[in-house]
RNA sequence: GGCGCUAUCGUCUAGUGGUCCAGGACGCUUGGUUCUCAUCCAAGAAAUCGCGGGUUCGAGUCCCGCUAGCGCUACCA
């Protein structure tokens, strides 16, 4: 099983090719001695985007599907190529693009044509004027050889066609679709070989999958009406042509339109950047337009290799659910090691200069050693975040001392409560704390504010809400225990009793 | 216009003639755990299986037609 992934190095990684690249990467890993290959088609001069390809394979590498054939990142992040078809590159395949459709030619497979654009443009719109189906009209079709060879000998430029068969049917069998049936007439003699030496797609991508000896070809549906042309393509070298799938598009949000930039992030390294698992992503678009056929719905990369099937695959296009996506993202996040999902904040609180060169970059009193302590972090943060553009959000409190300001007070005492009674349970409750010394622990801690609260017949709620947002200044945050036993007795108290000096 | 692809809860899907008055998940609602948030647990609303014919004792499941949506119709991929 020889299966390919063959992108135009013009943009961004985008979601929906990242999902053909899972299933075709998947292909090859569910298959005995599968190889997956990574070829550039980088036939359009005009549309090619400097390290585009550099980019794509990056995205693929965060994705942790490397080629094991083709065109590849090295250690030094610099292209190179590994494998006996090469090159993998199509712009440095032009003599063997040539050759093939020089050979058509020779058996009349194929033929120049010299009609220039200005030409086809009109023969197009007056097709078009006529309602008649836009298509060339062979003109050159009929040159005798001799013409023809003596025009390009003379330097006239001109591009080769396919001489597409006046009738008949391709039929083919798509592994995902099943039998598609087309009629041979009306197909337009297509371009193979344009002027300026380069191959159009039809051919290169035919001339590369034969000699690259790929046994499946995986692309999007919208590839399914070149199909035919690909068929009597392999008829006319004489080869046989590979197995076919084409997959479904991801919608966006409106269920019609192909999902784009408008709908959100689509390029594959913002989700990198916004703090998704890669693991996260590849379930996600792994689940879209495939499933097991059972209720499970978290699998490893090695468990979906193991149970992917192509011909399970939804032939209908689906729309791609970001909630979703935060769901499953929130569920690998809440199932890493600790010391793995400390690892992502790191970088987080760099960013947000709440770290510095490894050590806090605000004044706060640790209870124990810094790694130590930011391990109790991540333990009061890990179930509550969805992805890792929150970290500041969520643990700003544990790295940096809240202000005290009037919206603090605020949402200690809020506006319509009774002001008096809340002072008094609030300096009652840090005089409770206060006496605590070596037990504070988040038992002991509770068994002392319990006690209290049972005392004087309070509800713990009303207890324990102002010392967690004095804690915190957050409306939302972990419990007011286990903040006070992740930040520990000295800072906890500073912390309350600074509010304390100000209400 | 021509050709092609597609069609089950809002969304992703299970379902290959009877066990489906359609199952799961996300989202939503409610309740429980609980000091807030989140997690976790429980329950609920949510699909006349696009529409119309047919085949069959019986159809989401097979056949035909229709409709709608999307794609292609370049010297782009």
């Amino acid at each position: 099983m020889r299966v390919r992934y063959a992108p135009s190095p013009t943009g961004e990684l985008h979601l929906g090719s990242l999902r053909t690249v899972i299933f075709d990467w998947l292909t090859a890993r569910g298959a005995q001695d599968g190889v997956f290959i990574v070829r550039i088609e980088d036939t359009d001069q005009s549309r090619l985007v400097p390290g585009a390809t550099e980019r794509l394979l990056e995205a693929m590498r965060w994705m942790g599907i490397t080629p094991d054939e083709g065109v590849y990142l090295d250690e030094n992040g610099k292209l190179a190529e590994k494998g006996e078809y090469g090159p993998y590159i199509q712009s440095q395949r032009l003599s063997i693009y040539r050759e093939q459709a020089d050979r058509l030619v020779e058996d009349g497979h194929a033929y120049r044509c010299f009609c220039t654009p200005e030409r086809l443009e009109q023969m197009r719109a007056e097709q078009q004027a006529n309602h008649l189906p836009p298509r060339y009209d062979r003109q050159c079709r009929s040159l005798t050889r001799e013409e023809s060879d003596r025009r390009a000998a003379a330097g006239e430029p001109y591009v080769i066609r396919h001489a597409i068969p006046d009738s008949g049917e391709v039929r083919f069998v798509d592994l995902i679709r099943g039998e598609i049936t087309f009629q041979v007439a009306i197909l337009d003699d297509y371009v193979l070989l344009k002027s300026d030496g380069f191959p159009t797609y039809q051919l290169a991508s035919v001339v590369d999958d034969h000699f690259m000896k790929i046994s499946c070809v995986l692309r999007g549906e919208e590839w399914i009406p070149s199909l035919p042309k690909n068929i009597l393509l392999y008829q006319a070298f004489g080869w046989d042509p590979p197995a076919f799938a084409h997959v479904p598009v991801i919608l966006g949000p409106d269920g019609k339109h192909k999902l784009s930039k408008r709908d959100g992030d689509v390029a594959v390294l913002d989700y990198q950047e916004k703090g998704y698992l890669p693991e996260a992503l590849c379930n996600v678009l792994a689940f879209l337009g495939w499933s097991p056929g059972t209720e499970e719905e978290f699998f490893s990369r090695e468990e979906l290799a193991d149970r992917f099937r192509l011909e399970k695959v939804q032939k209908s296009p689906a729309v791609f659910s970001f909630e979703r996506l935060d769901f499953v993202n929130g569920w690998y996040i809440r199932h890493l090691p600790i010391t793995k999902f400390l690892e992502y904040l790191y970088p987080r609180w760099e960013k947000a200069e709440l770290m510095e060169a490894g050590k806090l970059a605000h004044e706060i009193i640790l209870p124990d050693n810094l790694d130590r302590y930011l391990m109790a972090v991540a333990g009061a943060v890990q179930e509550r975040m969805k992805h890792f553009d929150e970290t500041e959000a969520l643990t700003h409190f544990f790295l940096r001392r809240p202000e005290v300001t009037p919206e603090l007070v605020e949402l200690i005492i809020p506006k319509k409560s009774d002001r008096a009674e809340i002072l008094t349970m609030y300096a009652q409750t840090v005089e409770v704390l206060q006496n605590i010394g070596k037990n504070w622990t988040t038992e002991g801690l509770e068994e002392a504010v319990y006690a209290y609260i049972e005392e004087n017949g309070y509800k713990k709620g009303e207890v324990l809400w102002p010392i967690r947002a004095a804690l915190t200044g957050e409306p939302a945050s972990p419990g007011a225990f286990e903040m006070l036993s992740v930040l520990g007795r000295e800072e906890s108290l500073v912390r309350l009793q600074s509010v304390l000096e100000v209400i």
